[in-house]
DNA sequence: CTTTACGCGAACGTAAACGTAAACGTGGCG
DNA sequence: CGCCACGTTTACGTTTACGTTCGCGTAAAG
């Protein structure tokens, strides 16, 4: 029964597959900011979206610094022009970094692919000679 | 002045990019196995075509662990016949994360992309607003 | 033959990203 | 009113993936 449209820290500790220590070690790492009701979080909906953001980032191998920096770009909050010309200037970087590691991800999947294929028939050899040669049970 | 096709050390390192530190760190985990002259290691080229695979593993987020897990695939050296069904289906399943993350990261550089693009607008906004407001200066 | 460079193994140190435990506050409800 | 589940801060522990000495051997160079 969210009053608004928010969640406590359970909540979205558990929506999320996360727990309410990571949750507060983000924002001990300004990487979340949910509002306070009295001393407890409060978790809005802008703050699901910057979590997602920030595991994504984290199954790309990127840090919690670079996810934090990237994510300075979705707040088109009070900023200085130095500022976001510095978070444009990371941004750019992981997009580069980013489109690398596509083109080598789709590289590396079609060798795990073969590669899988060669496993299974070296299995498929492995079993055959067991059967032929019964003297190893 | 490589005495048959193989590297020292130092050699490796350079040409990885990783110190020498690492790579008998990943010795140590069973990542690498040199052969050994003497004392000291010589590193085959079947060495670093595993170096080149670990090292992708790493930028794509998978664990020293998982990846060892993998390059069990790709020796047919002496296995039996549980060892290459547990390897294979190690591979199966990490095939699956790495489709699954090619997916998500077409999708990620799409929307860092268009990110960046509202980056510069507000970035050309501000510079606007400082010209035509001489008076922050 | 000493210096210099590299390599070795063992041990300890470190940064990132949390986990875990302690000690305490707090709101709701029976 | 008392209790309990949940939340808080603070502090220390843990895991991963190496970095950093250390003392020592050894091999090439001067």
């Amino acid at each position: 029964m969210p009053d608004d449209d928010v969640m406590t820290i359970r909540q979205m500790s558990e929506a999320f597959g996360v727990t309410p220590r990571a949750l507060r070690f983000y924002e001990s790492g300004d990487l979340l900011a949910p509002v306070r009701h009295g001393q407890k979080r409060l978790y809005s909906k802008a703050d699901r979206a910057r979590l997602k953001l920030i595991l994504r980032g984290k199954r790309f191998g990127f840090s919690l610094e670079q996810i934090r920096e990237i994510l300075e770009l979705y707040n088109p909050a009070e900023r200085n022009i130095t500022q976001t010309e510095t978070a444009l200037a990371t941004a750019r970087e992981r997009l580069v970094d980013m489109r690398q590691q596509y083109a080598e991800l789709g590289q590396a999947i079609a060798e795990l692919n073969q590669q899988i294929g060669e496993g299974e028939a070296s299995l498929r050899k492995l079993k055959a000679e067991a059967a032929s040669k019964p003297e190893d049970r």
